[in-house]
DNA sequence: TATTGACCCTATAGTAACTTCAGGGTGCAT
DNA sequence: ATGCACCCTGAAGTTACTATAGGGTCAATA
């Protein structure tokens, strides 16, 4: 497998599959003649893997961790849950705030006419009413 | 008005103030016998603009945008309106896709029994699943 | 008066997780 | 032999700041 093969089937571009290699989260792979890198189905898993964790959030520090803790099979999971666990509190917080600020925009846009700067109910709402 | 007492007022640090200059953001104010920047009323204002703004989610791209238009004051508001409803688009997307993997992970985490990590439900959903 | 401490200054580098760019090889088909 | 898709490296750019190094200013106090 090149690397345009595995970029495909894990839906990641290139250089973000070279990236993850100099950062030490996928192993370098061999070589063929033409100094092309030669990937070997563990990659493909371990990519996918790492993929998955980012789309679910994780940062690539909490990834790293996770990679550790996968390859140990018989040890507990404990660690991996406990990481998930906070991981979702981080995002219900992140959803709330979103949700917050949401209200507040819709808030304003609802109740601009749609008339000048001057009288912008949005404009309104960004000018100083922050100053504590 | 020095930069730390513009920095208590607008719950920014000093450091983001001169940040803010040196990207243009903020006009550079005059300076006293020490050096020192020397702020107005006027400063406060924008600088609040742009922290409420940043707050509720615009890049600073944008709120560059908000506030070339909120000078304005005889203009159309329209290109705001535009702005902060595209926004609210946004952060619906956002939060949807957060809740999209909040329930992910919910789900892998009360799945898992604190087995090991060849049992964990958690290891499992980042596994493989995602080779398109 | 000398010194202390809080505050200010500039310039530069670091952060996360990539993306882009410059400048070049490889491999296959026409 | 030449075009084209794909590969290579190393360095710099991205966002919105934050941190660090190395140094001035100023008002109060010992
Ligand atoms: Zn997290
Ligand atoms: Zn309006
Ligand atoms: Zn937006
Ligand atoms: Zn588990």
């Amino acid at each position: 497998m090149k690397i345009g093969d595995l970029a495909k089937l894990t839906d990641t571009r290139v250089e973000t599959i070279r990236y993850y290699e100099k950062e030490g989260l996928i192993p370098a792979p061999s070589r063929n003649s033409g100094n092309y890198r030669v990937y070997e189905d563990a990659h493909l898993k371990r990519l996918s893997f790492i993929r998955r964790s980012r789309d679910l959030g994780f940062t690539l520090e909490q990834v790293r961790t996770l990679l550790k803790l996968a390859d140990n099979r018989d040890a507990s999971c404990m660690e991996v849950d406990t990481i998930a666990a906070e991981h979702i509190v981080e995002i219900d917080r992140k959803i709330s705030d979103l949700t917050l600020l949401r209200d507040q925009l819709v808030l304003s846009v609802d109740r601009c006419q749609g008339d000048t700067i001057a009288d912008c109910k949005i404009i309104e709402a960004l000018a100083p009413a922050r100053m504590k």
